[in-house]
DNA sequence: GATGGACTATACAACGTTGCAGTACTTAAG
DNA sequence: CTTAAGTACTGCAACGTTGTATAGTCCATC
């Protein structure tokens, strides 16, 4: 039903191919000709049908998103931006949500999408290590630190230098009982690791001692998970004087509980959180926090697959780490 | 290079077609022949090639969804429930952001994208009437009340009626002096005219007189707009006992002017916002909204396109207009 | 023991595009 | 004046899939 270029031809007087040389630009056309071809799409309002395109060429400008769930706010964060860059590449994205459960992980990564696309950037939650091995040469750029050795590019900050950064601006405000909400058992949690690693190092550094009690496990990275937790750590015995969560959702439930039971923050308890999401900036009180440099991940991410898909000599190098920096952000919440 | 129907075919020893109506699931083949098939499928670990198939068929199994942007986190969260109703479809979400620019709305609308969609769920901020209208036929789906006649489906709450709940919640409490933030002046914004229209009416219900200067525009609907219309209300000589905000975000910007000059929310100003965002359950003090029922618009809006695109007799109905509940959700910033 | 119907399988064309090969003409170089 | 190189354009095949048309086989029915 829509023109094709076909039709275009027919009205313009030339050959197919000449019309589908106009539209990609090819240099050997006669200027009056090209006028005349492009008299002739405006007139019938023709646009390429991409899915010929991508038969012919194998290319379908179209990159995927995975990522655990939109509805969190540092997600969604990433998916805007990341949508933008590739914006600037006239590449579309198509997300999918995994909601962090490992089969619908493997499937993504199986090649199981009926769509056909050029990459993915993939911010994997369940799976960890070999399992994350695309089946198809599908380019892929993990976003998350480094945790095998196949053939995907890396776009992270520094989580575990990062978690100590926060966990030292807690020691250094003279705060005694550091408690950590955010651990998380299964292999495959590598961000919740780092994080507790960075933790303790911070600890250990300023001669604390690390009780495991102050370690607080977790089911998921929302307000309730955060709230819960720091309701139970009022409850022991021993309540800490402040709380390093993993991220800004877990510590905004903590305050939440820590507000709700009339203890003040920073008063009695600091929190610290880790995303810098825009919710902890308007916050009672606002947050402290870590915030990576989302934009500019985004636009790693973006790059290093552009790099994977064009031609040129990069496109098949070895896979690259690339560390974004991250910066401490004192607020209210730790008293700043 | 992935194998194609005719590698099956030629490892099942059977025809293309063959091997293509096994896929499809035609009901007419052998049950030896169509076990070798599927032997041969699963060995080559065959995915059918959906350019081909939309080549053919005309059909992409993609729609797209057209938000303002994803870091709202109300949009977010439609968007996160749209991808889950789609997949129960089989269908693949398309991102568009338009950052509420009439442009972007436009070259949209115009079918300007450049990939093929079978359908379009479309939240329009900058554009409203006729310049809606469509280009191609691509069925649309418009998240918002009808503002124009055109052949698109609507769902939306009763954006008025909500306004006028939220309000009569602030009158109940005995609030006198109600302001509203979010006024827009553009004629383009519905939303923002619908919401004070509600607001409106409830007053004069009330008995109350409708003070201009209570009316509060702001640039966006974001926390920082919120803030800042809420210090120039209390910067005035006659500062209001309550507010009504149009989203939550403005709420909670609002609610971070107040508290960080110390006036007690809701002590001597209740807050009521709207969207019932997951950061107002947990924020400090939680907030009092308008919860509309998003996983509903998600399906709704889903289901409403499936209609359009399925071949039944309603593909072609009637352009209908779905109404989704609403209902005031009383927390701590009225003094739930 | 013909006739018709249900079943199984196949061949071919077409969807709209682009790569490749090729033609015809023009200009510059030897 | 021949040859080579460049320019302007065209035609054909192919990408992988599915709809239509068709043909053969087998069985039940009249």
């Amino acid at each position: 039903m829509p023109p094709g270029l076909k039709d275009v031809a027919a009205r313009a007087g030339v050959s197919i191919k000449t019309v589908s040389n106009v539209v990609n630009g090819y240099v050997h056309v006669a200027p009056a000709t090209r006028a005349r071809v492009q008299a002739a799409i405006e007139a019938l309002g023709y646009v390429p049908n991409i899915a010929a395109r991508q038969l012919r060429s194998g290319r379908s400008g179209v990159i995927a998103l995975a990522v655990p769930e939109l509805q969190s706010p540092y997600f969604a964060e990433i998916a805007g931006l990341i949508v933008q860059a590739a914006e600037r590449r006239s590449w579309t994205v198509l997300i999918d949500q995994t909601d962090g459960q490992a089969e619908r992980e493997r499937n993504l990564v199986a090649g199981l999408r009926r769509h056909a696309i050029d990459g993915l950037i993939f911010s994997p939650l369940a799976l960890a290590g070999e399992e994350l091995a695309l089946r198809d040469g599908t380019p892929m750029v993990l976003l998350g630190e480094r945790v095998w050795h196949g053939p995907a590019d890396h776009v992270a900050i520094d989580n575990t230098a990062a978690a100590a950064d926060a966990t030292r601006h807690l020691t250094s405000l003279g705060r005694r009982r550091i408690a950590a909400i955010g651990v998380q058992d299964r292999p495959s949690a590598v961000t919740a690791h780092q994080r507790l690693a960075g933790y303790r190092t911070a600890l250990t550094e300023a001669g604390l001692p690390l009780d495991p009690t102050l370690e607080m496990p977790v089911d998921g990275f929302h307000r309730a998970d955060g709230a819960e937790a720091m309701a139970r750590l009022l409850d022991a015995e021993e309540p800490p004087d402040a709380v390093f969560c993993f991220n800004d959702l877990l510590a905004l439930g903590a305050i939440r509980t820590l507000v709700s039971r009339g203890i003040p923050v920073p008063g009695r308890v600091a929190v610290v959180g880790f995303d810098d999401i825009e919710d902890g900036r308007f916050s009672t009180p606002t947050l402290s926090t870590i915030a990576p440099d989302a934009p500019r991940i985004a636009q790693l991410a973006v790059d290093l697959l552009a790099e994977r898909l064009g031609d040129g000599p990069a496109a098949a190098g070895a896979p690259r780490e690339l560390r974004v920096d991250h910066r401490l952000i004192v607020r209210e919440s730790t008293g700043g």
